[in-house]
DNA sequence: GTAAAATTAGACGCCATTGTCTAAGACGTC
DNA sequence: GACGTCTTAGACAATGGCGTCTAATTTTAC
């Protein structure tokens, strides 16, 4: 009960976790075996059931530590996200490959939309938590920055809230069919698809040509 | 051997189908037992192992005829693309409304997304026809379609290819929670997000304000 | 009407999995 | 070194699903 067989019993069940995470990722819930899972994570199946009442309670932790790693990481994603308007093209840039990469595009995210999708009608409850405090979330924080950046005049927008929705679908816009089909997209895809993505973003929230046009050519209103 | 008899067995496979389908979508393949399918399709179990012959030709045979119906389905669609410039922004939005309700958002892209995120590694040339036929046919197609409209005016476009996809993302930035938690998106909801969808579009790719702003606000060109 | 084909309900063997139990071993503290 | 806890391997019964088989019944063809 002391020290060092705490950290055995923790690793042991973050052994479990991680194994049962990878099974139940790649099997489902119904196509997983304990056994399996006992193998993966190199830990006799009793130990499983010493830990975990039975495959069920097994199952709402390894979603609920997947949720609480994929909520730390969108958090710590957001505080990155540019609040100078200096560059912004490349900074948003950076941000969409930040945000593909380590919350959408990565282990987790794949996780958690495909349990989502397969056990979320059998466990409602379960999955309210990510969809409140992860999708939720960030379109509520991006709604939020986006807020910032056009009041320092640096975008133009109406509805904040549809422009983070659009801004995420835009950033995913290339990678869909790579993250449908379980692929994990190369660090050129992901560049390449949030150039894009801001491109065109900016292209309908930017700040209009004339405020910020160069010698070559300009925009000027004219009233009519 | 003749009509009746093909009639009637003609039901039974479609029954069985329709049932298999939703079980398999539900439950997924693991989870999904031949006894429900006969209970749902009202059929006895016998009858299932009659037409097919293990329950993974019946997976099969269910995937590829949802399959073969969504894309008729997506083909009969995609010749509904606005050809005509006038009233860009209201034809564009009532073909995003018709595209996500008829393609995206029913049972039956529900079910391929859904199967093909469970099932997809087990069985990766089942769905590979789908991908090609389906997601892959309708980017191409509305990128034919984008440089028709381009070659007219009426849109602005540098790469076809990256628009169709972002078209196809900002029609579902609005529905994307609705659609992963399985919900069906109301009328209105549809009507909104494909609203939202073509404006940011058009504001991106739209002809530019100069050709053809009214005498509210003009903008014109000065070269420096 | 009759024969062939299809369908049905039920029983059956087989196998995988779940969850429990037990005896033995490993690891820690005192 | 003694003790308690955690872990392990394996056996175990119970469950449920798959796929087969059979006999009876219905549907269909001619």
């Amino acid at each position: 009960m002391t020290g060092h067989t705490q950290r055995g019993q923790c690793a042991k069940r973050m052994s479990i976790l991680d194994a049962a995470a990878d099974v139940f990722c790649s099997q489902g819930f119904a196509g997983a075996s304990i056994d399996e899972i006992a193998a993966v994570a190199c830990v006799s199946r009793q130990t499983i059931y010493n830990h975990y009442r039975e495959k069920e309670t097994l199952f709402v932790a390894v979603v609920e530590d997947v949720m609480n790693r994929a909520n730390t990481m969108l958090f710590s994603m957001l505080s990155t996200f540019p609040d100078s308007a200096d560059n912004l093209e490349d900074d948003l840039t950076a941000f969409v490959v930040r945000l593909n990469r380590n919350c959408i595009c990565n282990h987790d995210g794949k996780f958690l939309r495909k349990l989502v999708q397969t056990e979320g009608e059998r466990y409602p409850h379960l999955f309210e938590s990510w969809r409140l405090h992860g999708p939720g979330k960030l379109t509520t924080a991006l709604s939020a920055l986006f807020a910032r950046l056009a009041h320092k005049g640096a975008l133009v927008i109406d509805d904040f809230d549809v422009a983070a929705r659009q801004f995420v679908a835009l950033g995913n816009a290339d990678l869909q069919m790579t993250v449908l089909f379980g692929g994990v997209p190369t660090d050129e895809e992901l560049e390449k698809a949030a150039r894009n993505a801001v491109r065109t973003f900016l292209k309908a929230y930017g700040r209009p040509a004339a405020e910020k046009a160069g010698p070559q050519s300009q925009l000027a209103v004219i009233s009519g």
